[in-house]
DNA sequence: ATGAAAGCGCTAACAC
DNA sequence: GTGTTAGCGCTTTCAT
């Protein structure tokens, strides 16, 4: 031991893995690396494999649904497990993917594999009562993805809630979940006469703001803008963005902690890991200013 | 071969690697994953990777010059080569590693390994330039982390060519390249009555911007500042941050592709790749407003 | 307790 | 050209 020692021996992980079958490695797959909510996810995720010396193959699948499949095809071998983010394949391939191999997926539901899933409807309750108790009575939703479980959940929400405190809501999109996408859809809000506005994600909702501020009207004053997510550049613009956190790094480091769990207990039953979400009331949002919702055709409410 | 294919066999690469000694990885080590620049550097590098078909180790240093070494050491047998961005090591364990393992230094150099470079000077006399131009005669910079190369470099074009403009130049710092050093560096460049201030990069550029708008101050009207790097978020503040953009995709693919080749003809010399910059002039640089830098003891300039 | 050997799935070098 | 075999560096089993 002393001489291995000397000698800075380290065991090859290739001949290792070739008689263990298991290759102390985890696939992370994200749709989008530049989006700051994946690269969130997976500086936790990175964190917590570590711990469990387990090394981190990255694999961006670019938000192509073909291309996520080839990618954990060509990293199966070289992994004893996955973690897939957001994925944009289909219900049935990733049932498919579970037979073979483990998984834990975030913000998605697949039997078999155990997942990570942020409280939405809390979240969106939590937007929702902010908005109704700001005195806004017309709120819009910029819808994210179609395919995007996150989207479906947080419309959920939003429709629920609405209804609870008696709102009106507005859907918009769906859109791509970018700031670009967020700048276009901004003027669609202005045309529907809306005082507030909740946005898929904080990337959208950044946009959201942008356009607004370029074409001269007032965030919060005239219009409140909500985000999702806490990206850390929500708290960077002006004003600073209201916007539901979601724990990014603890929801990575959560995915890899049930994943090496399940690797540990092949035959244990999946989890499903529901993280807390809290919103963050910063600058973008503020009372309604209009007496009542333009956009109704009733006229003020007397005698209330 | 047709059975092979019926059945979806796909080659052990740990089993290859036993016999070949070449794993078909690459080991990519960043500082900080929560940095857009550094997510930026590692999208294109992900990308140009598979290309070859080479799978991708990540590891994320948290800044820490001891980590980084033992994560290269950790990694060192499951991987033909590493990129390593913006290395927080020394020179001389980084020469030590270059004899045991082949690499490409992202922003530093190194004897032995490959590099890309960032055409820092090229940037800088951009950005003063274009302040000069706007009449600023006296010139704030937020430096970076000391150790930094581009740091350095970025330092020196900023004398150079403030000289060769007949510029004063104000240093602040170092602080560490974060939103939040910003925030703390704005009411520095305030006490020093500066009216135009190049900040290390794009982050602490839009922590000084957030807090001379928290403290009422107008940018551009009366600080100009500029940023480095041109994140996404750059173009996503208000105003749009005026920034030397440094193509960060680019750069990681360059970073691989360097890689690549040195893997295919180990006996090859290094080469180092130098990559330009541009200033994009958004909205947060505008006119000097005051007739001379205020902070200077000499009266009007009076009868010129 | 300590030591020897088989074999994981490949590749490369050799024989045919 | 086609087929056989040794051996990469480990772990695990079996024999001592």
């Amino acid at each position: 031991m002393a001489v291995a020692d000397e000698l800075h021996y380290r065991p090859s992980r290739a001949a290792r893995s070739l008689t263990t079958g298991k290759t102390g490695n985890i696939g992370v797959l994200v749709p989008d690396l530049g989006n700051p909510f994946f690269s969130g996810i997976l500086k936790g995720a990175q964190a917590r494999a570590r711990e469990s010396n387990y090394a981190i193959f990255l694999a961006d699948s670019e938000e192509n649904p073909r291309l996520e499949m080839e990618l954990v095809r060509e990293m199966a071998r070289q992994v004893d497990g996955f973690l897939i983010c957001s994925p944009r394949l289909g219900d049935s391939q990733l049932e498919q993917l579970v037979r073979d191999t483990t998984l834990v997926v975030m913000n998605r539901r697949i039997r078999g594999a155990s997942s990570v899933l942020v409280d939405n409807a809390s979240g969106m309750r939590q937007a929702v009562e902010h908005l109704a108790a700001l005195g806004h009575t017309r709120i819009g939703f910029l819808c994210g993805p179609e395919r995007s479980w996150s989207n479906r959940e947080r419309l959920r929400g939003l429709r629920n809630n609405a209804r609870t405190h008696g709102l009106e809501t507005v859907e918009l999109g769906p859109f791509s979940p970018t700031f670009e996408a967020g700048q276009s859809a901004a003027d669609l809000i202005l045309a529907r006469n809306l005082t507030a506005v909740i946005a898929f994600n904080d990337l959208m909702a950044l946009g959201v703001m942008s356009r607004l501020t370029d074409r001269g009207v007032s965030v919060p004053g005239e219009i409140s803008v909500v985000g999702f997510d806490d990206i850390p550049m929500a708290g960077m613009a002006a004003p600073h963005l209201t916007t539901v956190a979601v724990p990014l790094g603890p929801a990575g480091r959560a995915a890899i902690e049930l994943l090496v769990e399940q690797l540990a207990r092949p035959q244990a039953d999946q989890h499903e890991e529901m993280l807390a979400v809290q919103l963050i009331v910063r600058g973008s949002t503020g009372p309604n200013t209009q007496g009542h919702p333009t956009g109704d055709v009733r006229g003020p409410i007397l005698g209330h």
